[in-house]
DNA sequence: AACCAATATATTGTATATAAAAATTTCATC
DNA sequence: GATGAAATTTTTATATACAATATATTGGTT
């Protein structure tokens, strides 16, 4: 009998995973407001379970810097500082240049194949203009380079800038150019040519790139 | 009447607090050691306080990677690769050479000074051969240019990465050697100069280096 | 003796109760 | 009416009680 290989571990969702998930969620789509006090028992009725749960998830994300809680006074949404991208882009254009430079010597054929046909999909919702999608996907495709990384530390920073990156999206509409659809062709032309270095470079401007663009649009 | 300036926040330190620093502080030095099972109730016995921040502390230690948590079944300290310093330092060279770059426009004559006298520190330290205060203090060093930055994200990306080269340090040995004294002074030097490039090249150079001579070191 | 099932035990996750602190309101005094 | 102190309310932090799940143990069957 072939084993199914559902080994991966059935983790059960605990309650305290699942109020995280959701939390997160309404901060950065901004269904909690910047600046809004929370309150253990409104969110622990909302979302059907005790205390417990909440006041765990709230921690966690004070530590990704979501709320800030003062002890023994409040807990609020931080407050989403349009200027934070000046801050929140280099280190994660640094991040995303590391990864590019390491997963160079490890690219497989499938990966390119993976990569191409993710930005073709990154193509077309940009020209859609269906920005939410284009952020999406842009993400994906930046994932698959973190994850041919192989470098757990660079992953979780990543993934944490990244959820910053997500809510001044949905606060303030950052807009993902069809510039970025070429330097992505380069990025994959450069690294499948095996020239980690130059791609990494490109990857470190397409990022940085991003902060004149937020700049430039004041729109709201 | 001059308002004496201690308003900062006289917030009371809280048990979740102390306990976190505490275990953290175990971890690090090997108290706790690598794969070992961790439980609830002797930890809080052990401490004086109750489960609940002894839980509070363990969901953020697994965050900072210190400890994993299989929910339902068990929470383990996490292992010790001495291989990790492979992935642990090129992202924190990273943030240090980006952190040196953002830092060089900023500098005034105080912090260089600062700087000057911590590698003066630092330098008697390992001449000492007192590795321990030695990387106390190269922390310390690091840690005044990544202030001047003034970067929250690149500020608590460098102190998590921190804390793991700690544990790399108790449990293996780290050495800093001599060259790094005068790779200090050279980026001093340099940030004198408002050469932020060059410096943030060295400083990344200076962490890279630990990687080798991590390695050439197998004698525990 | 080996294996399996059923029970017991231990340990975790969640809910609730209690304690401590801060914010707010009330009331008295100037 | 304004100010300040005391008391009340609100909210947070911690402790404990309860529930659910995994592990260990026991005992029976083959």
């Amino acid at each position: 009998m072939p084993i199914p290989s559902e080994h991966q571990r059935p983790t059960r969702v605990t309650a305290k995973e699942s109020a995280f998930t959701q939390l997160q969620q309404w901060i950065i789509d901004g269904t909690l407001q910047p600046g809004e006090k929370l309150n253990d028992i409104e969110l622990a009725e909302a979302l059907g379970v005790s205390r417990t749960p909440i006041r765990e998830s709230l921690q966690l994300l004070e530590v990704q810097g979501f709320v800030k809680m003062y002890p023994g006074k409040a807990t609020q949404v931080t407050e989403v500082d349009k200027e934070s991208i000046n801050d929140l882009l280099p280190p994660l254009a640094a991040m995303q240049a590391l990864s590019t430079e390491l997963a160079a010597p490890n690219l497989d054929e499938n990966v390119i194949i993976e990569l191409e046909e993710t930005n073709n999909r990154f193509a077309k919702a940009v020209q859609k203009e269906d920005y939410f999608t284009a952020l999406k996907i842009d993400e994906d495709f930046h994932q698959i380079i973190v994850d041919q990384a192989a470098n757990k530390y660079i992953h979780s920073i990543v993934a944490s800038l990244q959820t910053h990156v997500r809510r001044l999206f949905f606060h303030n509409s950052i807009i993902l150019t069809e510039k970025s659809i070429d330097e992505h062709k380069d990025i994959i032309r450069l690294l499948t040519e095996g020239n980690g270095e130059k791609a990494a470079s490109i990857m470190r401007e397409n990022w940085l790139r991003a902060i004149d663009e937020f700049h430039s649009k004041k729109t709201d």
